[in-house]
DNA sequence: GATGAATGAGTATTCATTCAT
DNA sequence: AATGAATGAATACTCATTCAT
């Protein structure tokens, strides 16, 4: 029996709750070592110390678990995310400082950003989530006369595949914060700053940043 | 027996090339259906009109006819790229009709987009090769002092993210004019164009297309 | 569901243990009736009266039930042997009762023959076996005074292939004690006796045996 | 297409006969190389320069081919063995030179020892024919008054154990002088000669050979 | 006779899921 | 609730054999 993530959430919650939070958490792992298609049953309750059995009082099926460790990432991400962004009004800082932070939670579990980005096109949720998220600090730039777009799904897209892909060069490749300052800047620029003025802000957006 | 991209382009050679070229077709029509880890080699087969066996007649194993169609299919659109981008000089012009071009081939073969954007992480040399095309317009651009980047890796995949973000999107919203100029715009606008010469820079490369 | 040698060793153990035995008694029976490379696992399965899939919670693939069948009979074999020997001394002696009880207990599991034969060559243990012991007590009777020969891995397999061929004759024709004692005085003479002592200390030895 | 002892032996035959043994030698060569059972009909017809479909204008079903080509290296053998025996009419002489020349022909073909060794069971006309022929030299030592047994099939098998024996040990750990002599001496042996006997007629019978 | 493309029955192996204990 | 033995449908791959050209 491993420590996980879940499982420490779940610590002091009933029997049930920690046997659960133990097969996500195998799954989790299991997921970001194999893929998700070789993921297996009984490596799930092998890896969570129990009989392969036991999996289906708390899953109906595999989709399941896969769908639900995915959405467990998501949304512990997404309250990380929550969590520093709280005292931020400007807008360009916002998304400058939500790019940097959202890179940063990613590559430090480098399991949940195996499931992040295998997940990209099928879990429609996380995708939604952030959409949601940019778009209002996005909307909130237009408002401050920063931003030079019309806001639209397609944009918010655009701006999210910069993201993904700067992820998973990193995740390949190493982290790299010339690379992170970099598509902080192409978002900018993609938002209608000049060159210039992307470098400027994203330097100052970052300058105030304890990470 | 159903017609298809490489039987109509093996008619008249000999039947092993006909044979081959029908099983490749199913394989690609396949892959677009249900996506490459649910093509059995018994649908394959069955999709071409032959028995099971006859597979292995002309390939290994599975792996190498996935291989092999995302191969072909990689260089057909490759070549249909090549032929409809000679006479064109001027960097900018490049760089937005082909994006313009690329998106267009393979939206008309809905079939290939699958497998194109399947293959994005898995298939090194499609990655590759379109970089390098990329890669020779950008500098070319830099060389005419119309772009404000320095040429990396990263720049190039980011602005294949772009890319491939439009595509995934027209492929399940259907085709869409505004967006491909939109996405022309955006590249531009991160390599270093403002918001209004973009735009400009996009009509005008596109008014001078037969497409 | 069938009796067996090692269905009937294994009762009153686990369940796990009494299915293993069961698919091991299968596979030695079909051993025997079809030779090895024509033992297939749905055989296998359905003659120990189980699904097909039930063998792979039990063996990893089927080389290991083919071994591990051999290995077991080989040992069951060597067990009995044993049992059958610990008290004699005189070397002569020891050599032709270990003949004729080897013969005796492999004749009269004939499933059992067939193993042994057809693992003559490939399994390497058996034959190892098989010749340290005689070796132990050839060079007893070396020490004895008794023989008249150099102690090599040579002759050692010479003497195996003297009771392998009198196996295989009498698995095929039947049994035959006259067959027996020759082969004993065979082996004798090649230790060095004259045609008339070996005759006459083959039935001297075999006079004191119960079997 | 390649030399080989059937295609050489079958020059100036018609066409067909040469083809015939042209398929025989290749079906030869890979037994040895890789056992009769992993020979395939491909194979065969590649190594012999043809399309697959040829093998049936010539053999019916595998089966046949290799039947034939363990039962022509089986006649190749014996007319060389009759070749060089004639003018021998000492009994055990003749039994020593036999095993000799057998021993010795075996071992320069290796490609021929593993079919004789694999079909030792297999083939009975094989066995047979060895038997035969061995029985006429021992009948002859009998009347002769050199050897002290009764000649029965059993007898013979034991004899023919001992010589597939030591090809069986000399083909795994190459050929060895001292070896066969030995295997000619324990035959000696069995048919009633005291070692010291048996060593000197060895040595006698084989100082008259050329090989 | 020669060719070689096509065939399809046969087999080992995997793994999600069920269910009696 | 937990267990873990049993299940069997699904699937890739092999190869002797056939037969139209």
């Amino acid at each position: 029996m491993q420590a996980g993530h879940f499982r420490d959430q779940a610590t002091g919650a009933g029997k049930r709750e920690r046997t659960r939070a133990a097969l996500l958490d195998a799954t989790v792992q299991l997921i970001a070592e194999k893929g998700m298609e070789a993921v297996k049953i009984n490596d799930i309750t092998t890896a969570a110390g129990m009989a392969n059995g036991t999996f289906y009082n708390y899953f109906n099926d595999k989709d399941e678990v896969l769908r639900e460790a995915a959405y467990s990432v998501a949304s512990a991400v997404s309250q990380q995310l929550d969590r520093e962004m709280k005292a931020i009004t400007d807008a360009p800082t916002r998304v400058v400082r939500a790019t940097k932070n959202f890179i940063s939670i990613i590559l430090q579990k480098p399991e949940w950003a195996f499931i992040l980005l295998e997940n990209k096109h099928t879990l429609p949720g996380l995708r939604d989530d952030v959409a949601q998220y940019l778009q209002a600090d996005i909307e909130l730039g237009v408002a401050q006369n920063k931003f030079d777009v019309t806001v639209t799904p397609f944009l918010l897209q655009q701006i999210i595949a910069l993201v993904g892909a700067a992820i998973t060069i990193q995740f390949e490749a190493g982290s790299n914060e010339t690379q992170t300052h970099e598509v902080c800047e192409n978002i900018l620029r993609l938002l209608g700053f000049s060159p210039t003025k992307a470098r400027k802000q994203v330097a100052s957006a970052i300058e105030g940043d304890a990470n």
